[in-house]
DNA sequence: TATCAGATGATAATAATTATCACCTGATAC
DNA sequence: GTATCAGGTGATAATTATTATCATCTGATA
């Protein structure tokens, strides 16, 4: 059933013990939801969801989007992805032209600046970006704000936030 | 017509000099784009643009949404602000569980996974987050990739974009 | 193999953003 | 100061990504 067409090791491994984990969490095994954890474990370029599903719907004809994006969703949640993009659901401005960095709370999606400093210096020793010029950096912190840390641990937000606007 | 409550002098300075930067680049200084320049500059939370939509319509009640739309996108391309969000449009998704970092193509939205290290010595520097409580970090490098390189600097891509999928 | 909580597919609803277009107005030349 | 007009705006429709809903299906367990 499950392709072994994986890329990397790292892959082969997550992808063997992701059964396990569905079984530890109480999440039922489905084909879709080992399909999409491959393709996903297969892909290099941080896709998203739309391209989950072409991908799988080669060989799940009758996979629906929404079980994609619901699945994508459980992956994160369970800690088996991870959203590159925390704050991809409305655009956020920053009238701050001088170099700064972020603290989004990953519950309530407040961001604070902050400055650190001595970024330049490692980043220069990291060399290659495989030929991206770099324009700017900024430090994206993930974490719990204060509020945040005071509301039950396990009552995960409704999907449709109350957030920052 | 323009308030002088600006929080800081940092802000008073940009107001100050905004009219003449929008000279300089042909672009009409209008009371929209003063109040929408205005209101950024005294947000201090990277605000979406509904809330600088609620702010500014309490002294010109007729703007429009979508101006502080299409304003707050011009601010950026002229670079009179910025988008925390580069990739807010849609989300995406990353397999590889092992703590890494993005180089981001700001044209077409590429996705790149690059090692740096080092960043967890620069961060426990930098002390305080203000309460935030970090779970992890990842830096985001804003650049050109190659085959955005050899694009015309100008050429702008369409709103609808051709975008990393 | 029967049971059933949870998963899925189909589709509607929502939310953010962008496109369209008639009308308006800041900037410039006179 | 006024005429001109390219570009800006407001109103609204369209688009796009995502989430909700709900009937049906199925993996896990007894």
């Amino acid at each position: 059933m499950v392709s072994e067409r994986l890329r990397t090791s790292y892959a082969r491994e997550r992808l063997a013990e992701f059964a396990e984990r569905c079984r530890v969490r109480g999440l039922a095994v489905t084909p879709q939801r080992l399909a999409i954890i491959e393709a996903l474990l297969n892909s290099t370029d941080h896709p998203r969801a739309e391209r989950i599903f072409d991908e799988v719907r080669q060989r799940h004809p009758h996979i629906s989007l929404a079980t994609v994006h619901r699945t994508l969703e459980t992956l994160c949640r369970i800690g088996e992805a991870r959203k590159v993009t925390a704050l991809h659901d409305s655009a956020r401005y920053d009238g701050n032209l001088k170099p700064h960095h972020h603290v989004i709370c990953v519950r309530c999606r407040r961001i604070r600046d902050v400055e650190i400093s001595g970024f330049g210096r490692v980043l220069q020793q990291a060399g290659g970006l495989e030929g991206f010029e770099p324009l700017g950096w900024s430090l994206e912190v993930q974490a719990l704000c204060q509020a945040c840390q005071k509301k039950a641990p396990g009552a995960r937000p409704r999907v449709t936030r109350r957030r920052a606007t």
